[in-house]
DNA sequence: CAATGCCTTACAGATATCTGTAAGGCATTG
DNA sequence: CAATGCCTTACAGATATCTGTAAGGCATTG
């Protein structure tokens, strides 16, 4: 079982009841808690330069905001950061996002060990995940199935460039002239009609409307 | 303070906290959780039919789905169904909604004692809230203005209907036939028209896609 | 009951959206 | 280097969107 764990994780319920449970139900010497990310890195680093490094980082991946500047604003960018400072660090994520499609990124793009879903269960999926875990293996909440995560289409720098001007109300002749200003291309008025009617077939949408509806309900945009 | 607290919270984390917090920081005799709704509503029920019944109900806004089908929904249904039941009961609520206009609508619609919004001094919040209403106070985040819930234009049903038609990507003309099929009025394409510029105008839309944008990130549709 | 205000509707006209066709540019392939 | 495929762009035409004007219906007011 691991020996020193850290949490990073905003919510003072989510916070305490998970550091209750690790202190409850397994043989943890040390677990430590943050409630912003940037707090959460330094002491991974300052652990670092010792001996006794973190094994496990146990994280949210949403972090509000607050008066105080952050460096590092959430989950993903306390990962990316983490993984370079100490590529050997166990992850487990636990945070309420349910896409299949995000979720499979974090498994692929940054190696997390483990995620577990906010939910009825939440906290005997995550000692199950620090079991697993510990013994080498990953672990996914159950109710997700990564299987539906079909629509990994890539939504390029111009593609969500157009979509939020869009979701802005801009018009495509506005939003060509906006491309062309940052440099960004292809800026044709056809070409930006072209990208959106095929956005309409890959997401089922019947014209901007619908499309920048779905695009926000999946949090795309 | 109160004798008997049922606190309806789907997250086993949140719920686990603050039973724990409760039992460790307030002498209350009987505390009781509930994952459900429905479930919560029942134990209002049973209670109310004896001599102790429940004092302060602490609830949620969402509840996840889940395979069995249920009769109250979220945390709002369940307000309004123990509203009618037990109309002394006070009420907490602690979600992590943060919107002034909603929350606004709580405190005014539905009588609520207090809101507590999750993040990271929740729990203590709560137990301050508790002790609020227990004075027969109310209690609110510090963090929420209500003031800047300057928007409380009123979507009507027919509103509603159109916003969320547009979303579906369905044209105005598609929209006017839907429209009289369900006999709702008024439903010529000029009355959509007009409504759809007023609301633009409302929320500072230039047009249909921006409109939709706008009041699916607020929550409203 | 005339005047007023508000809502609904029809209609018109200017733009915007969306689809389809075709031509040119460019890299890859045989 | 001709052939191919893919992307970009221009252009055209059918609809859809959006705004403005005007007329009629209806309730309220003096």
């Amino acid at each position: 079982m691991f020996k020193k764990v850290l949490i990073a994780e905003d919510f003072q319920g989510d916070n305490k009841s998970i550091v209750d449970t690790l202190k409850a139900e397994l043989t943890i010497p040390e677990v430590q808690e943050e409630f912003y990310c940037d707090k959460a890195y330094n002491r991974l680093q300052v652990a670092c330069q010792t001996p006794e490094a973190f094994e496990l980082l146990i994280t949210d991946l949403s972090f509000k905001e607050n008066h105080s500047p952050r460096s590092l604003t959430n989950g993903v960018e306390l990962i990316t950061a983490a993984r370079k400072l100490q590529p050997d660090l166990k992850i487990i994520v636990n945070s309420m996002e349910e896409q299949a499609v995000k979720i499979k990124g974090l498994f692929e793009k940054h190696h997390i060990n483990a995620y577990v879903c906010k939910g009825r269960q939440s906290l005997d999926e995550l000692v199950k995940a620090i079991h697993a875990v510990a013994l080498g293996n990953t672990y996914l909440s159950p109710q997700i199935d990564l299987n539906t995560a079909k629509n990994v289409f890539e939504l390029d720098e111009v593609d969500l460039f157009i979509l939020k001007d869009l979701a802005e109300g801009f018009s495509k002749k506005e939003i060509r002239f906006r491309l062309k200003k940052i440099d960004l291309r292809p800026n044709s008025e056809s070409s930006i009609d072209k990208r959106v009617s095929k956005l309409f077939d890959e997401f089922g949408a019947k014209n901007s409307t619908e499309l920048v509806a779905k695009l926000i309900r999946e949090g795309l945009i």
